[in-house]
DNA sequence: ACGAGATTTCGACAGTAAACGAATTACGAC
DNA sequence: GTCGTAATTCGTTTACTGTCGAAATCTCGT
């Protein structure tokens, strides 16, 4: 399962590496955080250990994105595999109290992405409104109830960096309580999509709040697993 | 004044742009998001408007992290001297509710700090404790009030990513309440300073309170600006 | 205090980033 | 549609990254 804590985090460290006037000092310190020797992270990336050393001692003044990507990326992938002890050391600080329970997936992508292509790659079937639209990301609300009881200002942040985005609903019923809570609230997703459901079972009132908010409603039966694994992986 | 905000945005764009399989469209996402031209952009960094158009085309597979920090903080230096209207839209995503209302300051070093030399450049007095130790950050608490208000979750984030730091309370009175916000919690910083205010003002209570948690405390009169403009840049 | 293992330093070198500037193409305004 | 400005593409140069491997150095356990 894609954990946004993990890609939260990861964000975290290359943006204090990246930033920083001496980035083999930041490197360091995150991979004493993890508590990871050398040794041990040089192993993981194939290379040798001096390599490691000639980073961190700065030797390097302005390592490139893709080393700084893979490094961290090992470090959270040899911290996932002892359990990830240190990831949920760090999680305290990122997302405040909203976390995986609640938001099961959240992506911003780098370009606009056509809607009509999105909601294919998904097997979405149209409800209401226009297809022929933009987005710039999404969010995967895993549970309802937990939503609901947000305050607005955590509830806000599900809308990520960009509200040219497509909401997902998981394991929706009706669709009837995930449109409430969007017609509730000032921020209009793109897009909803009700995610488990056929469209003959979908409430009728539905489309009718959607049209009120200029939303597109889609559903889809694909498997959310399937659903996060594409969005997150696909090119567009 | 150093934002706190500008440098959360900073290190996430910085973060995005390093992790990304291809920086080139993160930058440009950027830049257009900023709503700045290429041109102005090469000016103000003083390269050729090529170069610009060679990184966010991908010519460049892999930046340095030097090219990519100076991208990024000039898109927030043009945006600031326009008014910060995009810092400004991005900063509800930034941070949850606590933002520069109430903490003033937040910084995380490379590595660790004698606590000793960090309380030097300050000018602090001590008032109860040992200074010979180590931090990684600081705090800068502005207003007591505010944080009294705070939940619990929200709380926790003025400690940053590491508890192993000093906590800055701004124009203390007599140090009592700062202690008592401190005792309350369960997470407890290395050591506790108060700003605009002198040794003999202090409370005789704050010695036997920082004697509990075994937290240094110590006062300084230096002005507040001047604290955070030298923490932030000395070189340790 | 010794030695094995881990870590750091450093010379070498191929490949690529960083930058320029000229040539080309795209975009608005009229 | 044409002109002028802005943006992009691309050839070229220089300097530095990315990597190795050998040698030097550090760090523990006993």
């Amino acid at each position: 399962m894609t954990s946004v804590k993990r890609s939260q985090l990861a964000e975290k460290m290359a943006g204090e590496i990246t930033l920083s006037d001496s980035p083999g000092h930041a490197l360091r310190k995150w991979r004493m955080n993890f508590e990871i020797p050398p040794g041990v992270l040089s192993d993981r990336l194939g290379v040798s250990p001096s390599v490691i050393s000639d980073y961190e001692s700065g030797r390097r003044k302005s390592p490139g994105t893709a080393v700084v990507g893979k490094i961290v990326d090992t470090l959270l992938a040899i911290d996932e595999e002892n359990g990830g002890k240190q990831i949920q050391k760090f999680s305290s600080m990122l997302f405040s109290g909203v976390d995986n329970d609640v938001i099961y997936d959240l992506h911003e992508y780098e370009r606009a992405v056509p809607l009509g292509e999105f909601s294919e790659v998904i097997g979405c079937t149209l409800l209401s409104g226009s297809v022929d639209q933009l987005i710039f990301g999404y969010t995967v609300v895993n549970s309802l109830n937990a939503i609901l009881q947000l305050s607005s200002d955590e509830f806000n942040r599900i809308y990520g960096w960009s509200t040219e985005r497509a909401v997902i609903f998981t394991n929706a019923s009706t669709g009837k309580s995930p449109m409430v809570a969007i017609r509730v609230t000032s921020f209009k997703p793109r897009c909803v999509i009700l995610q488990g459901i056929e469209a003959t079972e979908v409430h009728p009132i539905v489309a009718k709040m959607a049209e009120r908010d200029r939303i597109t409603v889609m559903c889809t039966g694909m498997d959310i697993d399937k659903i996060v694994t594409t969005l997150r992986h696909k090119e567009w």
